[in-house]
DNA sequence: GACCAGGCACATC
DNA sequence: GATGTGCATGGT
């Protein structure tokens, strides 16, 4: 039983994998890379993460829009500017008053050392360190934070929002009630370490949630369909 | 008019 | 540690 079981789950780790990068090129080629924070906006990115908190991503774009209309998407003008505006500017995105708040938090703990306003600064921080004083800062949780790291840092961190859960747990292929973290650890466990993988794949999977995932008549359409399916 | 969207903090048991 | 609740706008 030992010996089998150990050979089990190195077989099962290898078709884990195989059966991930399968739903991977299969979204890839459905939807076409989804091309998510091109590079170059960082801090962009992370206001981004705040206002996208439970919310339509074109909601969070009117927002972004308004702070870059008044030059204000920059660390040193939001460190500045009254709590007030800033909630006016950022309402389309919903919970703005909560959402103001954490970006001046979030702003202030990005100003201050060790950090001091850099993003050279931040990469040069051991990831896992990073993540922990991240998630110190109020308005940052798991998910948040985990995109900071991945799309503005480039570091190779898995990030899981709650189609992830839900998909992949239709699927079968975890417990519905798995954790953050394990489910996290599930994925980077079986994935080959890269970030633009790790990027895109979160992206098709926010894609495939959103247009197909919501009720089970769309289920047809469903691009994974032929190599896995929902139970 | 109900339901949902790229969560999180806080209270309560 | 699990479960419930408030937070809020805009689209379908």
């Amino acid at each position: 039983m030992p010996k089998n079981s150990l050979l089990r789950g190195k077989k099962q780790s290898a078709d884990t994998r195989r059966l991930l990068l399968d739903i991977y090129q299969r979204l890839l080629s459905y939807f076409g890379h989804r091309n998510w924070w091109p590079a170059g906006a960082p801090f962009e990115m992370v206001i981004g993460a705040i206002l996208t908190q439970n919310t339509n991503w074109a909601n969070v774009e009117r927002a972004l829009i308004n702070l870059k209309k008044e030059k204000l998407l920059k660390p040193e003008k939001l460190a500045e500017i009254n709590l007030h505006k800033l909630e006016k500017l950022i309402r389309p995105s919903g919970y703005f008053r909560q959402k103001a708040k954490r970006i001046k938090d979030l702003v202030k703990f990005f100003n201050a050392p060790p950090i001091d306003g850099s993003f050279e600064k931040m990469r040069r921080i051991p990831t896992d360190k990073m993540r922990e004083m991240l998630l110190t800062v109020n308005g940052i949780g798991p998910e948040t934070a985990d995109s900071i790291l991945l799309y503005a840092l480039e570091k190779p961190v898995f990030v899981v929002d709650s189609y992830t859960r839900r998909i992949f747990a239709k699927l079968g292929l975890v417990p519905e009630d798995i954790k953050y973290d394990d489910l996290k650890a599930f994925f980077e466990g079986n994935l080959p370490r890269s970030v633009d993988l790790y990027n895109d794949f979160h992206a098709q999977i926010v894609a495939l949630g959103a247009l197909y995932c919501k009720k089970r008549a769309q289920c047809n359409l469903c691009p994974l369909g032929e190599i896995a399916r929902c139970k």
